[in-house]
DNA sequence: CAGAATCCGTGATGATACTG
DNA sequence: CAGTATCATCACGGATTCTG
């Protein structure tokens, strides 16, 4: 990058802009787990951003039905899903992406073309580095 | 697959260029963990990009010695730290980010700025959300 | 100084069974 | 269908000790 003759000024700059110590502990706390992630994606793909549990259950593959409840759980409470509860017979619950829970994946854009160009390369790097210690 | 109703073209546009099913299991994976990205952001604020083991470990709060190996280890598999071992008395080693660790950083920046802007809100939805419960 | 080795507690996840 | 309730497991991380 652009990181010749960097003054104090810049780094300092850096520091406030760049990384926020704490909050970004293993980013976000709840984004670093197995799950949260691809729930938001799915319902990020579907028309009017709406899925109901078993559409979920059945998009996300490997997932226990616990897990998607404790995730779908987890997401309501910061406000990134909406739940909406059908007293039919059967039940029906449906799971509405919020703005909130739009907004972050936009942010994660970035990350997400930033792996999707250097993964193979990332993959080369372990192959070596286990291969040398063998 | 069913695609049946949906418009492909819109849908499979967004699947390519939105996220990628697998590699951003949980996030990539390592960049979940407690102390990666903590780590490459402090070598990223160095000059030069460098710093010892002792500095490292003294800079982040928390991380016990144990930890920091086991994240540099694992950043230094991927290709993100180069280690340079110096075989003084006593040991000296530093490490140092590589492009590609850089490269991850940048691509942080808008989830970053993201939670920056929202937490305080993701803060007060489980405040309501804790509330409502009991 | 920069680790390696070991033990261990805990939380996250998985598997299974049951229910309104 | 959409959960809840239990139990089992297992990786992650912390604390401690030892060493070249």
């Amino acid at each position: 990058m652009d990181n010749s003759g960097q003054s104090k000024t810049d780094r300092q700059v850096k520091r406030d802009q760049a990384f926020l110590p704490q909050p970004a502990n293993g980013i976000c706390g709840r984004l670093g787990d197995k799950w949260t992630v691809q729930v938001i994606w799915r319902l990020s793909l579907a028309e009017d951003r709406k899925l109901r549990f078993s559409h979920l259950k059945r998009d996300i593959e490997g997932i226990t039905q616990r897990m998607l409840t404790l995730t779908l759980r987890g997401l309501e409470r910061d406000g990134f899903v909406r739940r909406h509860y059908f007293p039919e017979v059967p039940p029906r619950v449906e799971y509405e992406l919020t703005e909130l829970g739009a907004g972050i994946l936009v942010s994660l854009q970035g990350l997400n073309f930033w792996i999707r160009d250097n993964f193979s390369r990332i993959e080369e790097n372990r192959r070596i580095y286990d291969e040398a210690g063998e």
